[in-house]
DNA sequence: CTGAAAGTTCATTTTTAATTGAACAAAAGA
DNA sequence: TCTTTTGTTCAATTAAAAATGAACTTTCAG
């Protein structure tokens, strides 16, 4: 049976540009592809769009909406909304850079740091296996030298967001 | 005929581990792996490396420890250095971080955040041709959000790197 | 309960990016 | 000049990442 969906297919040729526009942007970003194309239709469009809007409206498949939507929820990229029909999701896009780049932090960049953290600290225990005191005392100053690095990272972090609450 | 080099072969453990968490903090930037192994191995050495000691010592091919160096110099997170054998180039890593940032904004953030300002130039232009007021000053607001974003960035990228300096 | 619509999952396929290695170029000593 | 050593380039290969789509789960109206 046909499905009583009202709007379907292409993007005008602005719509289209914006989305090539965010597609170059997450992919500085290390982002897929599609998470620039949901991210960017959901931008440029005034009303929420569903799932099957993303579908029908990108001419990408149900399964890469789908966990893109599921990125970008996590990232708090985008929001819940209400829509026209009744038993479907909607979504609209948070423009705020601040939560953008919030989420970004939370979910992007807290993890690597923090596992880079403690393959750092498996590092420094490496350091009493080694014999020679000339080397380990060089490996020394290098390890504190990174332990430097992400104190650093953990400073500017929070002063970065603190800039963009502006 | 048998070259005349003296350290070769691989990694002890120590090395190979600082070398892995290269590798895992460049992915993080969206660097290819060999820029990390290199880095990494340059990081951990006391002594300046040629390209034959990062074939060797790394089991990579020429090919990818000429780009890799090649990229690690444009971003100057690798200078030149004298070493043993004289014909031969010699690379030490640059390990402030002030540097590494400033190298990495300079080659890979601001060029890719020029295009875009480019990009939303442009989009700017196509909104003379969209002929429904309702549908032009809904694209207007979204594009001056862009602006924003943008102006953003410019403003953080000096800040970071002043904070940095520190 | 049953059936249809909505959404998720994940093994396979496709696409993209990185690495390789052989051919080439540059530099310098004989 | 010729030869050897060093380093670069780039087409072909390999490896990694993303997209697909069919099977599955969930939800709810009838």
């Amino acid at each position: 049976m046909e499905v009583a969906d009202s709007s379907a297919q292409g993007l005008n040729s602005f719509e289209a540009s914006v989305v090539e526009f965010f597609c170059d942007g997450v992919r500085m970003l290390g982002l897929p592809r599609s998470i620039g194309e949901i991210y960017g239709l959901l931008f440029v469009s005034k009303e929420p769009l569903s799932l099957d809007d993303l579908v029908s409206k990108l001419g990408i498949s149900k399964g890469s909406a789908s966990q893109g939507l599921k990125m970008l929820r996590e990232l708090g990229a985008v929001k819940d909304a209400e829509g026209e029909i009744p038993r479907r999701s909607y979504f609209i896009p948070d423009i705020e850079l601040k939560q953008l780049v919030g989420g970004f932090i939370k979910e992007e960049v807290r993890p690597h740091l923090a596992s880079g953290e403690d393959k750092l600290d498996h590092l420094k225990e490496m350091l009493t296996d080694i014999p020679s005191e000339d080397e380990r005392s060089f490996y020394q100053l290098r390890l504190e030298r990174l332990g430097r690095w992400s104190k650093n990272a953990r400073l500017v972090l929070p002063l970065l967001q603190k800039i963009l609450g502006s």
